[in-house]
DNA sequence: TCAAAAGTGTTGGCGCTACACCCATGT
DNA sequence: ACATGGGTGTAGCGCCAACACTTTTGA
């Protein structure tokens, strides 16, 4: 049986960090093809013998520098037109990390890489603004199903800083004493007993996730609930 | 640029139907290729110029002649060995349908098309079983939190029929009083007013979905939150 | 001593679980 | 009249939203 299709297979990754109280997206400058000197996801095509996994955590290598340890497959489009070279569908996923813990150094394909504020996103290129879109709601139900910090906080951080962490990503605000008590319930964090001096006002308690009931939770999901003010 | 990739683009459909008491999976047994004589998901490859969408669709209503109203996206599958024959990436979609409302047609690529209830599954082309167990898991979930019923039932049925069906899918017994209170207080259920008589024991009221409201929930999502006994 | 941010407790009300008996029909 | 399945009510309890002041530090 002979398959007359000419379809290219791409990945594209929706990354989200999260630094100075803003959430922000990973976009790359395309330095080839039909959208050279746009911004664009990181991504690019599967090579034949690797797996979709794989293939994305390579275009990130390659493109920025950065490896998420949180990656999932967010949707797949398929849109006939979406690149007007040649038809390309792409698997899309969603990765989150601590743009802190890495230094952004495009190679190959990819002249720049930056973070840009979800708020502030340039004209991109294809149909890349609509997946971030997609990325973001996934992002806002996650975090009423499933913990998600680990990937975006620092190891020790404060209460406030989870807290902030939700109101920005939610665009809500929080009850700081019963959002308090919640996340307590869940047994997620774990007291490090060191204060965070230096700030200006009361040092701040620094928490650490507990892995084991972090990976619990995240595979069992839980009901997070927040009722905002 | 030049890309040198040799991957096909395939469609797959988990269609989930209920009746008998019975959840069940539609399978085709392929007329043609690697897998010919098993049975496998119906599928098959993306044409050129149409969608993803569109492809599940033609291909659903090539294959077994019907036509869901459910069909929303479930995950894409890229492992490299999927096929042997060639490197094959697909995009599986999961399917409702009531089995009543269709009689099965297979025409061009498939030489049957069944049934089969999920408790008894033949042995499967390619990763068909891996897929199809992602789908029962995606269904179970979404009966917590989107109304799903509509698609699988006829389109007025007794409150009976519809904890059946949430017994069946879970496997768990429900508290009639207290799932009757939930499934009301959402406005989801219409009383149409009919009696169905016929069957031993009291006879059943009638319920239709408010489509209104059924949409508008589906939409919003809820929290169904059952407790079993 | 003031400004800034962190930390903390209680109450009233609502919602939910748990639970078992009566009703309408066919035979 | 009995078998079969359908329909219904409530009380008590646990949980959670609502709500504002005190504590600790740096300047």
């Amino acid at each position: 049986m002979k398959i007359n299709q000419d379809i290219k297979v791409a990945v594209d990754a929706v990354v989200f960090g999260y630094s100075e109280n803003t959430l922000q997206v990973l976009l790359i400058k395309q330095r080839f093809g039909e959208a050279k000197g746009k911004w664009s996801l990181p991504g690019g095509f599967v090579l034949n013998d690797e797996s979709l996994d794989q293939a994305v955590k390579r275009e990130m290598k390659e493109e920025t520098g950065l490896r998420t340890n949180f990656l999932e497959q967010l949707y797949s489009f398929g849109a006939v037109n979406r690149d007007n070279r040649f038809r390309v569908v792409t698997v899309a996923y969603l990765g989150l990390v601590n743009p802190k813990n890495y230094t952004l150094s495009p190679t190959t394909d990819a002249s720049d890489a930056k973070w840009f504020p979800v708020k502030s996103i340039p004209r991109l290129a294809f149909d890349h603004k609509k997946i971030i879109t997609l990325g973001l709601n996934r992002l806002r139900s996650k975090l009423n199903y499933q913990p998600v910090g680990f990937e975006l906080l620092r190891s020790q951080f404060s209460f406030s800083e989870l807290e902030q962490l939700y109101q920005t990503i939610l665009e809500k605000s929080i009850d700081r004493r019963n959002f308090r008590k919640k996340i307590l319930s869940f047994g997620l964090l774990d007291d490090t007993g060191i204060l965070e001096r230096g700030n200006s006002g009361r040092p701040a308690k620094l928490y650490s996730f507990n892995k084991k009931q972090y990976k619990l939770l995240e595979k069992e999901g839980y009901q997070l609930d927040i009722r905002f003010v």
